[in-house]
DNA sequence: AAGCCGTGGGC
DNA sequence: TGCCCAAGGCT
């Protein structure tokens, strides 16, 4: 994975040289190797370019600079006018946090953004790769930018296996190495063009990317296959039986240990959620009756198929309870929290046994 | 610390 | 068509 020590800077070098001549011009953006632009709009695109694509966010910034020119005079606006503004460009937490730091930057820092990470870390909107990315671009600072244009060159030019996301600490860090100590915003802005539009995600540029000698990827012949996505686990199935214990006009209802899956919460008696059904004992010694149908539920990580099993007892009180365990009156089952897995499993039992329970309330 | 948050464009 | 993706951050 590691490479020789003089790759760094020759990585470094060649990027710049590329950029020089291939840099996008862009309206937030200076040309390279002349002064940086603006704080204001370099953070204000910055904002805008979060999870949104360039040719999106150019309209919004000439709108943006043009009204509001200088960050007090956005800190001024009126919140309406922003976020009308805004509209279209989604995520409209953005638009909050871009109101909220930019009267931070005027009320706490005498109009000017902080020049460093750090201090840019801690305004409303800004995470490490914005504050990286104005700290290099704007006040040339030596910060290493990490957005996903960055994670990909880097997985590309090392080969990293690591499926994602985990692999971010490890390219954050190649990243870094990799940075070097001068023109940081040019060589940021680099990566990021170099990402846009050479090394893209389905079908890069290999033969025009300048740092293709030095790709442990595309000497493996599969760029493409970087960065290393995790698998899709196809969600397993999973069983459980449910037991519905009826007495007059109460139903068993339990309660979920305090941790893990649907921790604490109100429950309906069940076996454990197996990829093969146990055969466990039901919670109380009746005549069991296994409802037709069955009850199927998604979790995040799992898919669970219950199927109910039905009893009633002529006296509820000469059952030992487990903990937790309370008897609740069938009008009060959807009342009382049930999480959506059990209450498809009550109604699905209050379905079978609907006559039941409209004698029973007759009676 | 996973889930959530908007939208437009490419294939 | 449906899915993936795009200069992430917040909770």
């Amino acid at each position: 994975m590691r490479v020789d020590s003089s790759a760094p800077y020759n990585h470094a070098r060649r990027l710049l040289d590329w950029y020089d001549v291939n840099a996008r011009t862009l309206p937030w953006r200076s040309p390279p190797g002349t002064p940086p632009p603006d704080p204001y709009r370099v953070w204000l695109s910055e904002i805008m370019l979060q999870q949104t694509t360039v040719a999106s966010v150019k309209g919004y910034f000439e709108l943006f600079i043009t009204r509001w020119p200088t960050v007090a005079a956005l800190a001024a606006a009126e919140d309406a006018d922003v976020m009308q503004a805004w509209a279209g460009l989604g995520y409209y937490a953005r638009a909050r946090n871009l109101l909220a730091c930019a009267r931070s930057v005027v009320a706490d820092h005498g109009g000017r953004f902080p020049d460093t990470e750090a201090g840019l870390r801690k305004l409303p909107g800004i995470g490490p790769y914005t504050a990286a990315a104005v700290a290099a671009i704007a006040f040339g600072a030596h910060a290493t930018v990490a957005d996903g244009n960055v994670e990909r060159v880097v997985a590309r030019l090392y080969a990293v296996e690591t499926p994602m996301p985990a692999a971010k600490p490890t390219l954050h860090a190649l990243a870094a190495e990799l940075t070097p100590t001068q023109r940081c915003g040019d060589y940021a802005q680099a990566m990021m063009d170099l990402g846009a539009t050479i090394c893209t995600p389905r079908s890069p540029d290999c033969p025009a990317c300048p740092v293709a000698a030095g790709c442990a990827a595309l000497k493996l012949q599969t760029p493409t296959r970087f960065p290393v996505k995790a698998a899709k686990v196809a969600r397993p199935t999973r069983q459980g039986t449910i037991y519905w214990l009826r007495a007059g006009d109460t139903v068993l209802v339990t309660q979920r240990p305090p941790r893990g899956l649907l921790g604490g919460m109100r429950a309906l008696p069940s076996d454990e959620w197996a990829t093969v059904r146990p055969a466990l004992a039901p919670p109380a010694d009746a005549t069991w009756q296994l409802l037709p149908g069955s009850v199927r539920h998604v979790f995040t990580h799992f898919e669970l198929e219950l199927v109910v099993m039905a009893a009633t007892l002529n006296d509820g009180r000469s059952v030992a309870l487990p903990a937790g365990a309370t008897w609740v009156a069938l009008a009060e089952i959807d009342r009382i929290g049930l999480p959506t897995v059990f209450a498809k499993a009550a109604r699905h039992a209050l379905a079978h046994l609907n006559t039941d329970r409209v004698d029973e309330k007759a009676a």
